[in-house]
DNA sequence: TTGTATGCGTTATCAA
DNA sequence: TTGATAACGCATACAA
């Protein structure tokens, strides 16, 4: 940059080759440019190569716009000078960013590991980010998860579930951002919902027993949020229409879901109910973790208890006896959920803004029973 | 308040209380302010309530460093507005981020579950959160990643394993910020390390089974990471020292791990080695997916096969029989990595670079072979 | 203790 | 097609 004039600095480039390949590869120092952060900046690799900033920039964000011979020299520059854009620059020049916030109940849970394998396939080639948040089922947590990600102002907001405080639904009907709520068909969507029907696909889990020749039907749940009593309010529904409902058929509990607790309830309803032929587990964890507990007790499955999971993981067809299970369609939502939400930043309208991806009943061994 | 002159705008607020109550509760219009975003900014609740800037900005950011009366005054004009701070402009201004890169080979397998699990848990309550990655299992998408998150200035970052490319390498040394891998024990860390040595925790596996009397010992392995290789490698090192070794007990393949695949490759070692007499598995999908493969062919375990896990999933100890595996500190991983990662952020020098969580056998009844 | 002025690195507007 | 310049919203020396 000495003899910088309208620009006739050919030298500038020639300059770097000649004292050396790589000028500054680190991109630590560099001349005292840059004096806070230390890393280079547009400036930096504008004087660098002799062009003005707002070219660097465009041929970073619009190639196109920009003629082949300065596109090449620009990008020389940024890779000489080892440039990497700053994100936070960026997004308050252009009021705008290219992250999505996902906010989940839990990580632990393999649900949700299914989700947002789908999340990052979707994400994946595209321009977009995600920023995820774990809400621990917690609403107070959740609150200030949507509160963070809302100052970030994402392109997009992906929540899961409807049943959020008022005050998280007033932030998210004023996001200011596309919203896709998730897992759950909520009966008035704050921008848009890709979910399922848990009442009713709990209540074929139910069905498929009762046509099995099943009768005394236990209900096995944790970790009771409102996906799982909607799945246990459509088993009751249809115990109770078969006339075959009764509280004791009822084993819940709070802590959070696993195989292990899923052994320990199965444990409690045998003991409570010794006559108990039929488990509908809220999950497959918890399923299977009653079937392992009922081949400890030698407790013959199907004949003497039919087993029936919820979300047909993996593990299901692959257990001896394999088994029975309502399969949901995790990935998809995961996936579909981006994709709408990306649409929607784009400014596209929605397709619809109410997706129902369905359910299945996918019968095996654990519940086919010979009919007595 | 009133008499403020230096500055005589007290009627600002009081103007604002006496046209209504809530001024601009929404945060879109207001005046003609904030023309850009329509958000209310931090001039604008100044504004409202009738300080500088400065001093909201202190009260959101130290709030002990202002007047109680002060404090009031402006959590009010912050509610009144529905203020919610902008990240990028903070991010920008202070030239540093609460953000930590945390970025993971894989989100769907469960490892990496216990591990996020850990990493969320740390960083609740703290003022960081995090940023996740998906590299799937790939170099380039690593290194995409890692350019991407550096972007953001982190305050600091979080990488799986040491196999990275040169490139990323050079970029992790360059950071300008924390860096922890993990999983792994790097004899040359980036800067800081917390893991375990994948090769010595599978030849304890190796070894339990050789001492149970088992003596033709498959691996199975499915996803063929580093991290899969050293465990190979700690799996041929003890069969070998034990004069047990043959090429024909390797049972592998590149497809990504599942139970499903775990049975697969049971069966190709069972008609491969008709002798066979017990599998080392490289993780516990693929070990439980062995064993329910063995209970469907009615081979009776431990007798007539032993089976080893690794990782200790929570449904080992649950199944019948109870699974074998090597148990391995995964949320411990995460927890402490994001630990670590904070300490340094904020200056602390590290209290160890290279931390080794161990492993430990838990030896169940799939390996209780009755010693002939 | 509180206010003023400046700069952070980028994009966008306008002029050349 | 390219360059100069003014925001963007906040933090932070510095002044009062």
């Amino acid at each position: 940059m000495e003899t910088r004039r309208t620009r006739d600095l050919a030298e500038q480039p020639r300059r770097q080759n000649a004292d050396g390949k790589d000028v500054d590869p680190t991109g630590s120092t560099g001349r005292g440019q840059g004096r806070k952060t230390g890393k280079p900046t547009l400036s930096d690799v504008a004087a660098a190569g002799g062009f003005s900033p707002s070219t660097v920039s465009r041929v970073l964000r619009r190639p196109e716009s920009v003629s082949a011979t300065m596109r090449q020299r620009v990008w020389r520059a940024v890779e000489e000078t080892g440039y990497v854009p700053n994100t936070a620059a960026r997004a308050l020049a252009s009021a705008r960013t290219n992250v999505i916030g996902v906010i989940v109940p839990s990580v632990t849970n393999s649900v949700f590991s299914d989700v947002l394998r789908g999340v990052f396939d979707a994400l994946d080639g595209s321009a977009y980010q995600a920023q995820f948040g774990n809400a621990n089922y917690s609403h107070l947590k959740e609150e200030q998860l949507v509160r963070l990600f809302l100052g970030q102002h994402p392109a997009a907001l992906v929540v899961t579930g409807h049943d959020h405080t008022p005050a998280i639904d007033s932030m998210l009907r004023a996001a200011g951002c596309p919203v896709v709520q998730i897992m759950d068909l909520p009966p008035d969507p704050v921008d848009m919902a890709i979910g399922l029907s848990h009442a009713e696909a709990a209540a074929a889990g139910a069905r498929h027993l009762i046509e099995r020749g099943y009768r005394r039907i236990a209900f096995l749940a944790a970790q009771m949020d409102m996906r799982t009593r909607a799945r246990m309010d459509g088993y009751i529904a249809t115990l109770t229409a078969a006339g075959l409902f009764d509280e004791r058929l009822l084993v819940t509990t709070h802590k959070p879901s696993s195989v292990a607790l899923g052994a320990q309830l199965c444990s409690e309803f045998l003991s409570r109910r010794p006559d108990g032929d039929a488990i509908l587990a809220n999950n497959d964890d918890i399923a299977i973790g009653a079937l392992f507990e009922c081949q400890r007790r030698r407790v013959a499955i199907p004949d003497q208890i039919g087993i029936c999971g919820f979300n047909d993981f993996d593990y299901a067809a692959c257990v001896h006896p394999s088994m029975t299970s309502v399969t949901t369609r995790r990935y998809e939502m995961g996936r579909r959920a981006i994709d709408m939400a990306i649409a929607a930043a784009e400014g596209q309208a929605p397709k619809a803004r109410l997706v129902d991806v369905g359910y299945q009943l996918s019968a095996r061994e654990s519940t086919a029973r010979r009919r007595t």
